[in-house]
DNA sequence: CTCCTGCGTGGATACGTTTTCATGCATCTC
DNA sequence: GAGATGCATGAAAACGTATCCACGCAGGAG
């Protein structure tokens, strides 16, 4: 059983092809031929094809989604919020996951620049130069979550991603004195670090401690500035995204640290890992340690103890980002920061 | 900046386009001219464009996927398993979320056959009927998890999934003796819960209860069959698949059959509903209840108690099922069942 | 030497759509 | 009534690829 294509249609409807097709596409037509035309194809079953579509216009139609790891409930959320949006606007989404890990993500990258996919939204792993084929190809994309971090170590690259949409813009005539901003979706991390470390802080503690992943640059920066500079480096520890390596970074962190009596995960598996950790060291929560965890997952509150957490939006960083990327203006890339939310409950505890 | 075409290629290498297309898919090319295109190819950067291959091959290339909720991490773990098969095969997935709508699903169907994704992965929620459309457009499915329950309701449409096979299948010379198996990739589902309820009831537990999603008929079928047929009808007790409506499931069990003593929850989103239910009202695990819980989310072992659950290899039914997709073999389609483990940690107990 | 076979090659075509352009007809203006 | 204006319409081109087919050339068999 053959699909109909737009030429029996036309030959049904006793019209030609391009009528059907502004019928279709909402272009000028007389009232009898548009009856016609659109009782013959639903009379016919008629779907156009998005294949002959794409071509002709060049770019596939719908979105590409980058996460790290559907397996953490937070992109979990973000992606169902990308969904839905998508699903909104009848557009299709293609995913990818990348394990925060840079080579997987150039490839992937690779792969929907080869679809013609020119719509992307991404929690990028690599460093800016991994998407400057992206942007080359015209890619609109908007940044979740994350921001690609700069890195100018190797060689001439252009460091930051503002000067890579500069180089690469649209525009010949670009005024360099109103530099482009790099669209994206990201939670307000400095208000939300700030508001963990001033409620442990409150609690009495000194000694606090972060624990974070891939792309927790902002995190980080935030936290130091929260303590007032008065940080340890070793007081700082990264994983590398995946289960196993949040589990040995927060369980050497808490050997060999026995001092410090608090504890900020930057995600909801760095979260986990501190708790395991903490139990494996029989450090009891919050009386030997106070632990705040970032993403308000389900399972916090099922925790023994409870999780004190800070809570992002993860289902409407995704919606926001999917408009953002579907109403692409590129003229004027537009940012935008969500607000997040420190829920208190039970793992946090005056110093002892 | 323009993408190079094999038009490029072909001009700059000086040969025909054929030959280009032909050394790039791995046809016959002397080895002087393979060398030669290959060199101007890698050269211009170029890419051949996923949209003239497809238009030309009348398919897309890649596979849809199908599940009903990102946010529950079983179903994360299966589309990290389908990705990662995906990623291997190098091919693009197209990802829809159906929330257990059967509406919804019939909408992403339809958006699928639009993009003419022939190949597709799907956690069913929606009767037979609704994949008529799919298989008629001669799409290659494999239902993964689930399987869709057969729907006489209405009509006089095909009722059971394999009669519908049989009527839209490729073949006309069908042998009626040998009847056409649905693809897929399942979870041992009568083992598991058999070996659920066996554990409970050697616990001495007697009046147990399951509290189900979508598409779990299956498993209440074992349930019944493991408890010997002695169940009362209101000890089985569904949710729609969202949480709100998985909490007050687990609560509207709880308050009415006080009398029951175990609770075997059919996946970690009504496991989760049903601790918080039985928290609520001041129900002990495993003192005052036992539960079991279906899928070995990571924070099973972080609420108190640990849960003990029902592990299914989700990850691994992913790949599977997406294994099969892509070496489909539309004469003899190929199920797989994968076993299931039970995991004993805290929360059962003796009957009180 | 001739015929046949086989292989490497390039021209041409088709895939299904959108869009441009020219045409024809009807209506409006002076 | 003649020219100008507008609108509905269809033929044709283009998008980038894979594949069919025909062609030419080399080498082997007779």
């Amino acid at each position: 059983m053959k699909r109909a294509t737009i030429k029996d249609v036309a030959e049904a409807a006793g019209v030609g092809v391009a009528t059907v097709s502004r019928v279709l596409s909402g272009g000028s037509a007389s009232a009898s031929t548009r009856e016609r035309v659109l009782a013959v194809a639903a009379q016919l079953d008629y779907r156009p094809s998005a294949l002959g579509r794409n071509l002709r216009q060049r770019r596939t139609g719908g979105m590409g989604l980058l996460v790290p790891d559907l397996t953490d409930t937070f992109y979990g959320q973000l992606a169902e919020g990308v969904l839905a949006c998508a699903r909104a606007a009848g557009e299709p989404v293609v995913l990818g996951s990348t394990g925060d890990d840079p080579e997987q993500e150039a490839e992937l990258i690779g792969m929907l620049l080869e679809q013609s996919v020119d719509r992307l939204i991404a929690v990028p792993c690599g460093g800016a130069h991994a998407w400057r084929p992206a942007l080359r190809a015209g890619m609109t994309v908007v940044f979740a979550d994350r921001v690609p971090a700069a890195d100018g170590e190797d060689d001439d690259l252009p460091a930051s991603l503002t000067e890579l949409m500069l180089l690469d813009g649209a525009g010949p005539a670009r005024s360099p004195a109103r530099p482009l901003e790099v669209p994206s979706v990201l939670a307000d991390d400095r208000a939300g670090v700030r508001t963990a470390v001033r409620y442990l802080t409150g609690l009495g503690h000194r000694r606090i401690a972060y624990l974070g992943g891939p792309g927790h640059g902002r995190r980080v920066d935030a936290f130091r500035a929260a303590l007032g500079g008065r940080t340890d480096d070793e007081l700082v520890v990264h994983a590398d995204g995946s289960r196993d390596s949040a589990y040995a970074a927060a369980s050497g962190l808490l050997q060999s640290r026995p001092d410090l009596t608090a504890l900020v995960a930057g995600g909801n598996m760095l979260g986990e890992a501190a708790v395991l950790a903490a139990r494996e060291l029989d450090l009891r929560l919050p009386g030997d340690l106070s632990l705040v965890m970032y993403d308000d997952v389900p399972w916090a509150e099922l925790c023994h103890p409870p999780l004190t957490v800070i809570a992002q939006p993860g289902r409407d960083l995704g919606y926001r980002a999917a408009e953002l990327v579907l109403r692409s203006d590129v003229r004027r890339p537009k940012s935008v920061v969500l607000p997040t939310e420190l829920i208190v409950r039970g793992s946090c505890g005056p110093r002892r």
